[in-house]
RNA sequence: GGGCGCGUAGCUCAGUUGGUUAGAGCACCUCGUUUACACCGAGGGGGUCCGGGGUUCGAGUCCCUGCGCGCCCACCA
């Protein structure tokens, strides 16, 4: 029954953590409740992932959100699986196999894929332990896999009606290749950085001409596959060479000069190479005039057989050779230093290389615009809201997203070419004969899909799209999105587009966007800089709740974090400091023969729980409101708040003293219990564990509880009671605590003795039993006196409620208010002095009393009274001291 | 080249629609082990809310501007 003295997470909430996917407490059937809906998909992490600190951050904030929906009695489902990742993880698995010297040309596609299932099998589970570990109230009986057998089911029927519409297409276009990946990848999976290069200009000849042409390049080797020169079609300089004819350097073959708006006469020399092959503008400059295209760099970035004597170079390696050949044949009229802006994968920091090749792309305008539309609607809501300008500005600016990849590890394109006819058909399944000219000779396409594709219908392919299953009709739309900002246009601009398109609703009602967690150092948290954490050691370390409200309390909306150790440290202390208040509460359970839950309506009579009962139906207004609005921290911190600085810190230290004054203690309990187990249902969606564990000792303590649930995560949240709690002179009495304390510290008074003291009260009371309490928590012998203070002797403090004076005891401060106390009331002097002035001139003004809400103006005056009471008092007692 | 955000105590940050003495955690100083807790308690010091201008009776909060940071987007070779 005894709590032990310290508080040990790793004790409980392993146990906890199990007992509750034991008990399947978080399959919403377990709580039919009539209260509404409320859903919510996980962002499915990696299977090759491993937890780390944003993980845990997104998902204490789900939680605390699943929570709370839930104990509000709410049909709550939080939907957990993961992702495939095909790049990501068919990275990590070809790394493996090239330590074993292997490559997956070498196992085949078939053999390939076992693989990486196998690879998935051993440590795709991970994961799924780390997020069990923070108390994540997940509903596992419904765990996802984007590839598994259903989801798979949706990728293909989503494919074909895309295809269906006309909204999937395939071709020749340009595309960012990533060389090192091997494949294509979309433009959001490339990033953009500025390094320092060169801008080398180089001499064209102009066929049958004297004249030539200076081009400045930043990528020379591409110029073996320039296949004209371009120029501003209204540039003067030009005008005379329109449809002539340039030599190309080195290789000498004949190009066409032709004239393209593209062209910026202002930049460079206003001549513009082309090469189709090579470059996204160039290929739609091509495109326009019938250009032929050469390549000369392949899929490994290496050059072709086009490049001639350079075939087989690295096209860095080229640039080089290029370069010199030129400078060698005079060609390079000079070199400048550039800063040249890189497109790279995202992935691996590789140089992109453009490319053309054979695609396939979905038409984004239309979709897009239907998202836009569902965000100006509200029917999707932002928060923070600040993030809709930026989703705005990149759906306005769409371009089609190339879904085709080459890769093994994914959803293979449900499309299958014929070797007889050369058509293809796209179909849900793997059509036996070709349906335009019945061959048996058929293929499918070796791409797989963008990761993304399957992920964009996570929110509905969970919940059994496209079946019209019970949890899809009763779980979507989702209720609400948490992810980070980063995967805003990957995922949650996908999901939007796809879900509106699939199912005619939006996936989710509200997304909120939350901030990234960096280091101490506000440093992006990543591998290569080693300054990860692991959010398991930390759990270790700290506990699973203390971390929890560690990052929720430094997490407000959308805003990065800084992760700190002291606030680690902090929230451990918390979880202790509760810890231990309920090992009083469970100690004077003890003391008190108190077996059964304390009945009756809550007891008014002592003023510290009319006070503490309507702190709490404070805290729990402000509480619920916070978490209404996504302001977690808001939330987190008010309960900090009250936990520690309220319940501990006032009510329990003046309970303590009751128990003790008190002949019948059991007077008591029904106050301090009823709130105490309020507190902790408040606290749960934050700190699942120790309330948890708090509860159930609580629960079985005193049995009658009313309505028992197996769960304090089933149990009823807090909600703030409308009905006037009557007020109290508690707060007076805080003051008078502080005044007293104040006073013995500014004068450096004996800690320990005990002074005799007088209050002057002001028309307020304090009862005997409360002077007690007083004595006890100041060491003052206190009498109270109705009325001013007449006499200067003694040590003053002065509010607007009383003034309290202590004769010291001892000689050296005995009759005199120690320098310490008149520095302090010569700086009070001078701020009410500076309050006072300031409201007088308000309040004297014309324009402030005829504008200014009533509310303020009332307000002024009242503290204007005040002030000058206060400041007369403390200028009285300054004077009488000479 | 566009866009977004930030600058508040020594550090990390709160501060809902403008409302009168700007808060928290940590750190710092002083005191205190009264049987829940030293992962504690009490008290204290510390801020021209980045600079400048404006709107307003009133600005940390709204507008303009300067400075300093960070991020995102972008096909000027």
């Amino acid at each position: 029954m005894l709590l032990e003295k310290a508080y040990e997470p790793q004790k409980f909430e392993p146990h906890w953590a199990q007992w509750w996917i034991e008990t399947g407490l978080y399959r919403p059937e377990r709580r039919p409740g009539h209260a509404g809906v409320f859903s919510i998909v996980i962002p499915p992490p990696n299977v090759t992932g491993s937890l780390h600190i944003g993980h845990m951050l997104e998902h204490t904030v789900m939680d605390v959100a699943v929570r709370w929906h839930r104990m509000k009695g709410e049909t709550t489902l939080w939907v957990p699986g993961n992702d495939h990742a095909g790049i990501a993880t068919q990275m990590v698995v070809e790394r493996e196999l090239a330590a074993q010297g292997l490559n997956r040309r070498q196992l085949g596609r078939e053999e390939f894929e076992r693989r990486v299932w196998q690879w998935k099998e051993e440590y795709g589970g991970r994961i799924n332990n780390q997020i069990r570990r923070e108390g994540a109230s997940v509903d596992w009986s419904r765990e996802r896999f984007t590839m598994d057998p259903g989801l798979s089911r949706a990728v293909r029927e989503a494919f074909v009606r895309l295809w269906d519409k006309g909204l999937i297409y395939r071709g020749e276009y340009m595309v960012n290749w990533c060389p090192r990946c091997q494949t294509a990848i979309s433009d959001v999976e490339t990033v953009h950085e500025s390094e320092s290069g060169n801008l080398w200009h180089i001499r064209y000849a102009v066929k049958d001409s004297d004249e030539s042409l200076v081009v400045a390049t930043t990528r020379p080797e591409t110029m073996l596959g320039d296949t004209a020169l371009a120029v501003h079609p209204e540039d003067p300089r030009y005008l005379h060479l329109h449809g002539k004819t340039a030599i190309l350097p080195l290789i000498h073959r004949e190009i066409r000069i032709i004239a393209d708006v593209i062209v910026d006469p202002k930049f460079g020399t206003g001549v513009v190479k082309i090469t189709p092959a090579h470059d996204p503008n160039d290929f739609e400059v091509g495109k326009r005039h019938s250009l032929p295209s050469v390549k000369v760099i392949d899929e490994d970035a290496r050059m072709t057989a086009a490049a001639g004597q350079y075939q087989g170079l690295d096209r860095f390696e080229a640039r080089k050779r290029i370069v010199a050949a030129l400078e060698a044949s005079g060609e390079l009229v000079k070199t400048e230093p550039y800063t040249v802006n890189l497109s790279k994968c995202s992935r691996c920091k590789t140089i992109i290389e453009p490319l053309v090749s054979n695609q396939w792309f979905v038409r984004m305008r239309g979709l897009a615009d239907a998202a836009m539309d569902a965000v100006r609607s509200g029917r999707i809501r932002f928060v923070p809201d600040d993030r809709e300008v930026v989703f705005f500005q990149w759906m306005e600016n769409i371009r089609d997203w190339c879904i085709s990849r080459q890769l093994w590890w994914g959803h293979r394109i449900p499309a299958w070419h014929c070797h007889n006819c050369k058509q293809t058909t796209v179909a849900r399944e793997a059509p036996a004969i070709c349906p335009h000219c019945q061959s048996t000779e058929l293929e499918q396409d070796n791409d797989v899909l963008d990761t993304w594709f399957s992920s964009g219908l996570w929110p509905f392919s969970t919940l059994g799209w496209p079946d019209e299953t019970e949890d899809l009709k009763k779980y979507y739309p989702t209720s609400l999105l948490i992810t980070g900002f980063d995967i805003l246009f990957f995922w949650v601009s996908r999901m939007m587009m796809l879900g509106l398109e699939m199912t005619g609703d939006v996936p989710f009602r509200e997304v909120h966007l939350h901030g990234l967690v960096r280091d101490a150092e506000k440093q992006k948290i990543s591998k290569t800089k080693g300054n990860t954490v692991d959010p398991l050691l930390m759990m270790d370390k700290y506990g699973t709740d203390a971390c929890r409200i560690g990052l929720l309390i430094s997490a407000s909306a959308g805003a990065d974090i800084a992760l700190k150790d002291d606030r680690l440290e902090a929230s451990r202390a918390f979880a202790n400091k509760l810890w231990n208040a309920s090992r009083l509460l469970f100690l004077n359970i003890e003391r008190s023969k108190l077996s059964s839950w304390p009945s009756g309506p809550f007891p008014h009579e002592h003023f510290e729980d009319a006070w503490i009962h309507a702190r709490l139906n404070e805290a729990t207004a402000s509480v619920n409101a916070a978490l209404r609005s996504h302001r977690y921290h808001e939330a987190a911190q008010t309960l900090w708040n009250f936990v520690w600085h309220e319940f501990c810190d006032w009510y329990l230290e003046v309970k303590k003293l009751r128990f003790k004054e008190d002949s019948g203690p059991d007077a008591h309990w029904t106050a301090a219990l009823t709130i105490y187990e309020g507190m902790l249902r408040l606290l749960h969606p934050f700190m699942p564990f120790i309330t948890e564990e708090l509860w159930q000792r609580l629960v079985h303590a005193l049995p009658s509880l009313s309505k028992p649930v197996e769960s304090i995560s089933l149990a009823a949240f807090p909600a703030a009671i409308a009905e006037k709690i009557p007020a109290t002179e508690f707060p007076v009495f805080q003051q008078a605590v502080t005044a007293a304390r104040e006073l013995r510290a500014d004068n450096k008074l004996d800690a320990k003795a005990i002074l005799p003291a007088t209050i002057h009260v002001h028309g307020k009371l304090f009862k005997d039993e409360d002077l007690a309490i007083i004595k006890s928590l100041t060491r003052l012998e206190v009498r109270q006196i109705q009325g001013t203070i007449s006499e200067r002797s003694g040590l003053i403090r002065s509010t607007p409620d009383f003034d309290l004076q202590i004769q010291a005891a001892a000689p050296s401060t005995n009759g005199t208010v120690g320098a310490e106390s008149v520095a302090r009331i010569s700086k009070e002097v001078a701020a009410l002095e500076r309050n006072i002035e300031n409201s007088k001139r308000q309040l004297s003004d014309e324009t402030f009393l005829s504008r200014a809400p009533e509310k303020v103006v009332a307000g002024l005056r009242t503290k204007l009274v005040e002030y000058e009471a206060q400041l007369k008092k403390n200028r009285d007692l300054l004077e009488g001291l000479g």
